[in-house]
RNA sequence: GCGGGUGUAGCUUAGUGGUAAAGCUCCAGCCUUCCAAGCUGGCUACGAGGGUUCGAUUCCCUUCACCCGCUCCA
């Protein structure tokens, strides 16, 4: 991408951030204080249009289909929840930084290494020491080194106190760096190696021309103290721990810690045999949940796309094992999308992510405006049987909306072996038990909402009355989605029956729809303000509808914002008329 | 977490070691017979905390937030 046009996008997003906040779509938590990173608020418009997605993809699941259900769980769960699901462990890992390249490492990742130490005590700046010994003969401080000039290494002398010695130099001199560090080669290799490291990283702390002090070997095995990329010293490991953690109850002990969930997914397997019994479902079947969870992000980044506290749609589709659904028997007349019974999990992690980019469709995201990522075996997590990602191409980056994961039957065994409860489905065609294995769809609601607003933000520029060039801000939601569905207004404030008529318009839609009602300013303002809130109608009562021209008496005008075209409707049609655009 | 940048009204921008300016938005009123018209009036800001100073929005330090790059993302 070039810079241009990554610029380009750049403030696009800017504009597009500036907008939700100008018109109430999100806004920085807490920002009297000054804000706090990585958790945001939805102002009323986003509040609407996070509860409008959220509702549909509810009745998506729960009302279109008969294979699903809902489940609303605790946030806060038993702690060995967190322990089956392998959170608490991978969740926190001891993060090392490479003191020369700073490059991050997760410190169990590293392969031990064996070799040779090289440590240093500090260093100076070569020209600076030999001005200081010019300046300076016969001094005891330069006296008590020797230099080893082709080794650029000031060592020493037997006999002085070197740290003492060392300090006396320092403060001498004004370009030093008293940062110990080390190298490790292995064996067998250079040991210049290791003086040109050391010298680059001293060079970093601002000595252009290090004079290394002192050097000390040792030999090391099995050290994960190194980079083995280069060898260089690593930070002290540190704890990266991404669960939010708290206490039940009001004395903070090691006894009663608890998490905020991470995810919603692992209540739906804890709840799996509940919700089997009470729903009288039977396999293949599905469970969803909508709800926050908290991840302490290393990195908030890019507005609300990584956020610590957030909320997920999940749903967890169980189905039977291959080896068991194979011996089913298909309906040879049923088209081929239709799920069948013989369905492997192949079929339907296909299934499940061809429905999940029909659902953004019907939500306003274009088919072209997403991307789907089919992970290669080498990047899969070690429960996955595979997984699909679908991105939006938002402007900060192609990010991901969702995960479709085939997770084999890995969360119940865990739940099954941690809680010692059977997770066994008996199924009575096959009459045998099993553990059943699971598709997991998977999506972030506030990334969602993003990419909606992304979506839908737009930039028309128009030619006024006076030709005069202007631009119209429209957000472009699907209808379904918007916030507000329909906007209601008097023609003019100032003639009573007008308002009057109009009132009486805005009660009779508002038990179907988000309604809003506005009288101040001119007629094209409200049209402009209603553009910018993303609201598809715009009603507007007006001499005609109180029987100007007879037989135009109780009809208004709708009209539509992306055409800005209008068309006359009787008001005992308005609310079917409005409806059917918009189911 | 590292490096760089930014922070003045709801938004976009001026400006200054000594009373902080404008445009748009918003609110009220007048006017207005369909796309940000006009007139009158009004609200609202130097991110926070220290320091230097007679006096700091301005200079210094710390901190917070946001943006960019790296890093990280079960």
């Amino acid at each position: 991408m070039s810079e241009s046009n990554k610029a380009k996008l750049n403030e696009r997003m800017e504009k597009i951030v500036s907008l939700c906040k100008r018109r109430g779509f999100i806004f920085q938590s807490s920002e009297i204080y000054g804000g706090i990173n990585g958790f945001w608020d939805y102002g009323p418009l986003g509040a609407e249009l996070k509860r409008n997605v959220k509702d549909f993809w509810w009745r998506c699941m729960t009302v279109y289909r008969d294979d699903v259900v809902g489940l609303d769980a605790s946030i806060i769960m038993h702690p060995r929840t967190w322990e089956a699901s392998g959170h608490t462990s991978t969740f926190s890992d001891p993060m090392v930084d490479c003191l020369l390249t700073r490059k991050r490492l997760r410190l169990d990742q590293i392969d031990p290494q064996t070799g040779t130490a090289y440590s240093y005590l500090g260093a100076v700046d070569r020209d600076l020491f030999f001005e200081f010994q010019e300046q300076n003969p016969g001094s005891k401080l330069i006296e008590a080194f020797e230099l080893h000039s082709d080794d650029g290494i000031l060592k020493p002398r037997p006999g002085t106190d070197t740290a003492q010695t060392v300090e006396n130099l320092m403060s001498s001199l004004d370009l030093t760096c008293n940062t110990a560090y080390s190298v490790l080669i292995p064996d067998g290799e250079r040991s210049d190696q290791a003086r040109k490291i050391a010298r680059k990283y001293y060079q970093l702390r601002g000595i252009t021309r290090p004079l290394l002090i002192d050097e000390q070997t040792e030999h090391v095995e099995n050290s994960t103290r190194y980079n083995p990329e280069n060898g260089s010293l690593l930070t002290e490991p540190r704890e990266f721990n991404l669960m939010f953690k708290t206490y039940v109850g009001p004395v903070e002990s090691e006894d009663n810690i608890a998490y905020l969930r991470p995810e919603t997914a692992q209540a739906i397997f804890a709840q799996f045999k509940t919700v089997l019994e009470v729903s009288r479902q039977k396999l293949p079947f599905g469970i969803c949940q909508i709800g926050k969870a908290f991840r302490n992000e290393i990195n908030p980044r890019n507005f609300t796309f990584r956020s610590r506290e957030f909320e997920q749609m999940e749903l967890e589709f169980f189905i039977k094992p291959d080896e068991i659904a194979a011996k089913s028997e298909a309906d040879s007349n049923a088209s081929p999308d239709t799920p069948q019974p013989n369905w492997g999990w192949k079929q339907w992690h296909e299934y499940w992510v061809e429905e999940r980019i029909r659902w953004y469709e019907s939500v306003g995201l274009t088919r072209d405006s997403l991307d789907v990522y089919w992970q290669p075996a080498e990047e899969l997590a070690h429960y996955a049987q595979a997984t699909v990602d679908i991105l939006y191409k938002f402007p900060f980056g192609t990010q991901e909306l969702e995960g479709i994961a085939a997770r084999g039957n890995f969360d119940l065994t865990q739940h099954q072996e941690f809680s010692g409860k059977s997770m066994e489905y008996f199924d009575e065609e096959a009459k045998t038990r099993y553990v059943p294995h699971v598709i997991e769809p998977s999506a972030g609601v506030d990334r969602l909402i993003l990419a909606i607003i992304c979506q839908a933000y737009r930039e028309e520029e128009i030619i006024n009355e006076k030709g005069k060039k202007e631009i119209r801000n429209v957000m472009q939601f699907h209808p379904r989605i918007a916030p507000i569905k329909v906007a209601v207004f008097p023609l003019l404030k100032n003639r009573r029956e007008l308002v009057m008529k109009a009132k009486e318009v805005r009660d009779l839609l508002r038990p179907y729809m988000q309604v809003f009602y506005d009288d101040a300013g001119a007629i094209g303002r409200r049209y402009r303000r209603q553009d910018e809130a993303g609201t598809p109608f715009c009603v507007t009562i007006d001499f005609e509808t109180l029987g100007e021209t007879p037989e135009l008496l109780d009809t208004v005008t709708v009209r539509d914002r992306d055409t800005m075209k209008q068309d006359r409707i009787h008001t005992r049609e308005l609310a079917e008329f409005l409806q059917k655009r918009f189911r």
